[in-house]
DNA sequence: AAGCCGTGGTC
DNA sequence: TGACCAAGGCT
């Protein structure tokens, strides 16, 4: 789409004017009810601004298709252990994936830290023997669009952010919020999410955005679709701006925006193995090219046949899989978990090693790992669930 | 363009 | 309870 174009008129009675008053009311409303959130502040716990460019582009990558109250005990954790962009650019991937453990989406974490290396790489002022940072990045990140819009998971979005709220750049945001908040504001019909309707929306958002305190301004718009103009039953009687919204003078807010397109969920059976060799059991890695859980770590597991039984299913998966022969033993545990478009039920199988050796293909790498060992390695949420519970201490019979 | 990528909370 | 939803980006 074409930026700093604007190829739609703005609603009757709309002026120069207006969209000064709706900033003003918007900007003033933020000031009063935004959330205290940790992103918010710095890592003293003050209130600055603009904000520190680390802290913001971390928050607001978590913050992806997610939810503020499931993002804040990760980004707390994630900035003690990785306080500044030098530190994330020289963690490993696994500690990185492994503060991301149960957050899902995990490409973003695995982008952020590519980012990080590629910037402290040819962006950052270069240190001499001995000379550390300051620790704060504040002005070490650079205020450079073109740098941060080459960056492996900088979209459109993820570059306004950044570059308003902590550069004061005066560049719009799109996401899930202000989307419909625009739309309602404005009355746009058609899915602002699909063709004609994306362009518009980005240029709504250019429209309205103040030329001072940007961050600001597109941190309102979300705030207030997050607690007032929400899906459904919008708070219209709290909104600052409801005179000016013709969603709420033609009753709209229902049909504004249209709803999502509903998917079919598929469901799936699959087994998963647990292989014992003495006190060590088989935990191997998924390729870093291809699928979820990319570098993360599982026992072996796979969908059924229809109609296959278990411990025949468990044999030949962990044949396909791993290469080795096992001998299965009892049924141990079922999980149940939701990805995407599937509804995966997963029945676990104790077995015991038998021979074979690993044969790297579907899984990049196998390690015979000690119970105690599992809570180090950066797992997906189903697999935390049937570790943890073949670790409970009440579950009968023991494994180990 | 349309499908993929996770997870947990809500009503 | 199950469908809907969330501070998107990549291919």
């Amino acid at each position: 789409m074409e930026r700093g174009t604007r190829n739609w008129e703005l609603p009757e009675g709309w002026s120069g004017r207006t969209l000064t008053a709706l900033r003003t009311k918007l900007l003033n409303w933020f000031d009063t009810h935004q959330r205290d959130l940790p992103w918010r502040r710095d890592a003293a716990g003050q209130f600055t601004a603009p904000r520190d460019a680390y802290r913001v582009w971390v928050s607001e990558v978590m913050l992806q298709q997610t939810t503020v109250a499931a993002v804040v005990p990760y980004f707390e954790r994630f900035m003690s252990a990785l306080p500044n962009v030098r530190a994330l650019a020289g963690a490993d991937e696994q500690h990185v994936l492994k503060l991301w453990e149960g957050l899902g989406y995990y490409r973003r974490a695995r982008h952020l830290h590519a980012a990080a290396k590629e910037l402290v790489a040819n962006h950052l002022p270069q240190f001499e023997n001995g000379e550390v940072g300051t620790g704060s990045d504040q002005n070490e990140l650079p205020d450079d669009p073109e740098v941060w819009e080459a960056l492996p998971g900088v979209g459109r979005y993820i570059l306004g952010a950044v570059l308003s709220q902590a550069f004061d750049r005066p560049l719009p945001i799109v996401e899930a919020n202000s989307l419909r908040v625009l739309a309602r504001l404005f009355g746009y019909r058609k899915d602002p999410r699909e063709g004609e309707g994306k362009a518009w929306v980005w240029s709504a958002a250019e429209a309205v955005l103040p030329q001072k305190r940007a961050g600001d301004f597109n941190q309102s718009l979300m705030e207030l679709g997050a607690l007032i103009c929400t899906p459904t039953a919008p708070a219209c009687d709290q909104c600052p701006v409801s005179s000016h919204c013709v969603a709420n003078r033609d009753g709209l807010q229902d049909v504004i925006p249209p709803k999502k397109k509903s998917v079919a969920i598929t469901e799936v059976a699959e087994v998963g193995v647990v292989i014992r060799d003495g006190d060590k059991l088989l935990l191997c890695q998924r390729p870093a090219n291809a699928g979820r859980w990319q570098n993360m770590w599982e026992v072996p597991h796979a969908p059924r046949a229809a109609g296959e039984d278990l411990s025949v299913a468990a044999v030949r998966v962990t044949k396909e899989l791993t290469g080795f022969e096992i001998e299965p033993g009892a049924e141990l545990l079922t999980v149940k978990h939701g990805v995407t478009r599937y509804a995966i039920t997963l029945v676990c199988i104790e077995a015991t090693l038998n021979g074979g050796a690993f044969a790297p293909g579907a899984y990049a790498e196998a390690k015979w790992v000690v119970p105690t060992d599992l809570a180090n390695y950066p797992v997906s949420s189903p697999q935390r669930k049937l570790m943890t519970a073949l670790a409970d201490p009440k579950r009968q019979p023991r494994l180990f």
